[in-house]
DNA sequence: AGATTGCGTCTTTTT
DNA sequence: GACGCAATCT
């Protein structure tokens, strides 16, 4: 492709930067501006110039926007390889590299968020701080806000101010030594080691900036201190930086992002080339608007102008429901109504929310309805017990240090190693400083461990020679023989025995192909180091899949950079956006509303925002407040609808007779109202005001909840009885809901059994009788029929 | 040792 | 609703 045809059809902005080539640009891209576009013929033109390959280096946030790119790339500049990824991914290259110099060995392992909590815990306990006022989880966030800001243990210890930080200063140094013991890193520490030895080590940077000419950030309003540090230090010698952003979709503010590294651009490079991309090629004047209309309302913003020269569309829709399961069912009915008379198909849909927990009604209806959707960053693949169990078993091999490996698996499968002895081995490993598998090959020298527990952990020690004797084969023959030999594989299929549901044995085949596939993509340099590096550095967005039919359901976090015809966004209400976390610092609230604004510039053709009057959180049906938001819309010109109140059973007189009314529709079976949710009626924020009239209008239902919940040793009903009976109602409501013949997706308890959601798939409603805490419901599944019986707050299954 | 159960706590967003 | 923890049972 020549230098000309890189430059066709685009805007005179677009391609300016896309001539650039030497010197710092700064491409301040509005929402579907081209960025992308203009980022990948930026690269294919400087190697048309005669620029290397291996100078190039693109810096994304997510592997999709590294993938999108390097694919558009190919079709550019076939046969170049121009290295692209995440920033974590690049740090966790280089530090493979120079891990001698921050201490730790090239076969280094990297921790997730769980792992890294689990690590900060042990941590935590041999500190010997106090935990009474805070809690791992916090302290580990603070450790990681730390880190972010390139801040050492020492820096910490010598400015601690509030009380949260002094102990999060007091664990840090000791959590970082365990690190080091165990040979692993965590995320921050990815980008903190490459940050200081940038910093520590001028010969290296010198090396580095020169290897990287030409350095690309996407998403620049979202690097935090360390990435900002990381990629002035490559650009020294060489300021041919060119990063890309847009102060408006600066949405990782918690993170530690820093908006500032974009806006103090120009201040950092003086003789910066500044291009703004402020035509949309993505939305409806009407979308863009809308959007716009939102952002004005940000005060520390620089002043931007957005327009587009694509044709009207629909208007904006705002639409209002009673309840979070109608808003559900209202979304799936709009999918279901625009395939059929409009021609869309599931995959230019979209369902945005603020919060992941969101995504339960949606689910349910979508399913009941069969629209095929997906969960973008739902419960994670690589978060399921089983697969973290078999990644901990390859990290054991890989380094054999992991001691946060080794916790897991040293008794998983149960091998009679209980958590008395796992204590002592850690004790005895801390006072040694050695990792805990170097432990267990010392366990004679522990008096504290009983000749049972010492032949139980010696037989440990041979499985693990054994399985880790396998090494440098195709990582799937590895797998397959971990499995086989740790005894997981005959575990998993008792447990599969065990609780009819879904398959963990299914789950561990997909990563076992997953295995294949690496092995595959990697046929010379395949190694079990990289394949856990890739797992590691894995995220949930990753998967995302745009080629499938199905409707896109996620965060409004994880829609940025994607874009779609079609978008609803729900649950645009106060409290959850903004979220109540995020409402009283100015700082946080337009962070709220930028988000709001990513989620809006997402849609092409058509966009709908809604909100409830009330809605199920936490098993409680709780009121609901319209965003602030919406009032920052240009409201006259978008279209509202109201909701129709469906026939709400507490909300009317309550009428025994038509609880079972054929007619009614099947909302959502499951156990929504748990026992555990009591206590909640003295918080002035919630409401059971219809609930509780219904409570004090039939006493004797009040009198069954009580019987049911505890043994009459209460003489008056307390509020929380009262919250609790107000729940249990809801309980029986839903049971009233159950119509003869409908058909409903049905998660339910086992009987006495702890374990949640078994799940019964779809079945079919043969009988309901009884009501109240005596209601059955007969129900045909593949397997044959079932009665349910809606005890408090569960629905049980009766035995077979 | 291991399984089971009840209880208390926390629940935003994610590389 | 999810999870960790501690008390209790098998």
């Amino acid at each position: 492709m020549d230098a000309g045809s890189l430059l066709r059809g685009m805007t005179e902005a677009q391609s300016q930067a896309v001539q650039h080539v030497e010197g710092p640009l700064l491409v301040l891209a509005g929402p579907g501006s081209g960025k992308t576009r203009v980022v990948t013929h930026r690269i294919a033109n400087l190697l048309h110039q005669g620029v290397p390959d291996w100078q190039i280096a693109a810096l994304t946030f997510t592997n999709k926007a590294a993938d999108e790119m390097q694919l558009r790339l190919e079709r550019l500049a076939p046969g170049r390889e121009v290295w692209m990824g995440t920033f974590h991914r690049f740090c966790a290259q280089l530090l493979r590299r120079h891990a001698a110099m921050v201490g730790l060995k090239e076969n280094y392992s990297i921790l997730d968020a769980k792992d890294s909590l689990v690590a900060v815990k042990r941590a935590v306990q041999l500190a010997g701080v106090s935990t009474s006022h805070t809690s791992p989880e916090r302290i580990a966030n603070e450790i990681s806000s730390a880190k972010n800001q390139l801040l050492t243990p020492e820096i910490l210890l010598s400015q601690n101010l509030n009380p949260l930080r002094a102990v999060a200063a007091q664990v840090y140094p000791v959590y970082q030594r365990q690190l080091l013991i165990a040979n692993a890193v965590d995320f921050d520490d990815l980008l903190l080691h490459i940050a200081n030895l940038l910093r520590q080590n001028p010969e290296m940077r010198q090396q580095l900036d020169a290897r990287f000419r030409f350095l690309m950030v996407d998403e620049y309003q979202d690097t935090n201190l360390a990435q900002y540090a990381i990629v002035r230090a490559l650009s020294i010698d060489h300021p041919n930086l060119s990063v890309t952003g847009d102060p408006d979709q600066s949405i990782y503010g918690w993170r530690g992002a820093d908006v500032n590294n974009i806006l103090d651009f120009e201040k950092d490079y003086p003789s910066v080339t500044c291009i703004r991309l402020e035509q949309n090629f993505r939305s409806t004047p009407t979308i863009l608007a809308a959007a716009d209309h939102l952002i004005q309302h940000n005060r520390r913003r620089k002043a931007k102008r957005l327009f587009t020269d694509n044709l009207d569309g629909e208007m904006v829709v705002l639409r209002h429901f009673v309840n979070n399961y109608q808003e559900a069912d209202g979304i799936a009915e709009e999918i279901i109504r625009a395939m059929a008379e409009d021609g869309a198909s599931l995959g230019d849909f979209a369902i945005f929310c603020r919060t992941n927990s969101l995504t339960r009604s949606l689910e349910h209806s979508l399913r009941s309805r069969s629209v095929a959707y997906q969960i973008v960053s739902g419960v994670a693949f690589y978060q399921r017990a089983e697969i973290k169990d078999l990644i901990a078993y390859l990290n054991l091999i890989n380094n054999p240090d992991h001691d946060v490996a080794l916790g897991r698996v040293i008794n998983t499968p149960p091998r009679g190693i209980g958590a008395k002895t796992v204590e002592h081995l850690q004790r005895y490993a801390d006072q040694q400083a050695i990792p805990m598998l170097e432990a267990c090959r010392e366990v004679d020298q522990i008096v504290d461990i009983k000749k049972r527990g010492k032949t139980m952990i010696k037989k440990f020690v041979d499985m693990y020679d054994l399985i880790a004797s396998k090494f440098a084969v195709p990582v799937m023959d590895q797998l397959k023989f971990v499995i086989e030999k740790s005894g997981y594989g005959k575990h998993l299929d008792a447990i599969d025995k065990e609780s009819e549901g879904q398959s963990r044995r299914e789950n561990v085949d997909e990563f076992v192909n997953a295995a294949s596939e690496y092995d595959r993509k990697n046929p010379e340099d395949g190694s079990l180091e990289g394949f856990l590096e890739q797992v590691a550095l894995i995220s949930d967005t990753d998967a995302f899949d745009d080629s499938g039919q199905a409707v896109s359901i996620m965060t409004l976090h994880a829609c940025k950079g994607l874009e779609f015809p079609r978008v609803f966004i729900i649950a645009v209400e106060d409290h959850l956006l903004p979220h109540e976390r995020s409402r009283d610092d100015e700082a946080q609230f337009e962070e709220e509303r930028r988000l709001l604004f990513v989620g809006m510039t997402r849609a092409e053709q058509w966009l709908q925002l809604s909100y409830c009057k009330s809605r199920a959180m936490r098993g409680d049906l709780r009121p609901a407040i319209a965003s602030p938001f919406l009032n920052e819309l240009p409201l006259q010109d978008m279209r509202q609808i109201e909701s129709t109140p469906r026939q709400d059973w507490f909300d009317n007189e309550f009428d025994q007779s038509s609880q079972f009314d054929d007619d009614m529709p099947v909302f959502q079976v499951s156990d929504r109202g748990s026992a555990s949710s009591a206590d909640s009626s003295g918080d002035d924020s919630f409401d059971f005001g219809a609930n509780q009239a219904a409570v004090d209008e039939f006493p004797e239902i009040q009198q069954d909840t009580s019987d049911v919940q505890k043994p009459a040793d209460e003489p008056s009903p307390s509020e929380a009885a009262k919250a609790k009976a107000a729940s249990f109602l809801n309980s029986v409501k839903t049971a009233a809901d159950l119509a003869t013949g409908a058909s409903a997706p049905l998660t339910a308890y086992r009987k006495g059994s702890r374990v949640m959601h078994e799940s019964y798939g779809e079945g079919t409603i043969v009988k309901v009788s009884g009501r109240g805490p005596k209601c059955v419901a007969k129900i045909a599944f593949a397997d044959g029929e079932h009665d349910f019986r809606l005890a408090f707050a569960k629905l049980q299954l009766l035995d077979d």
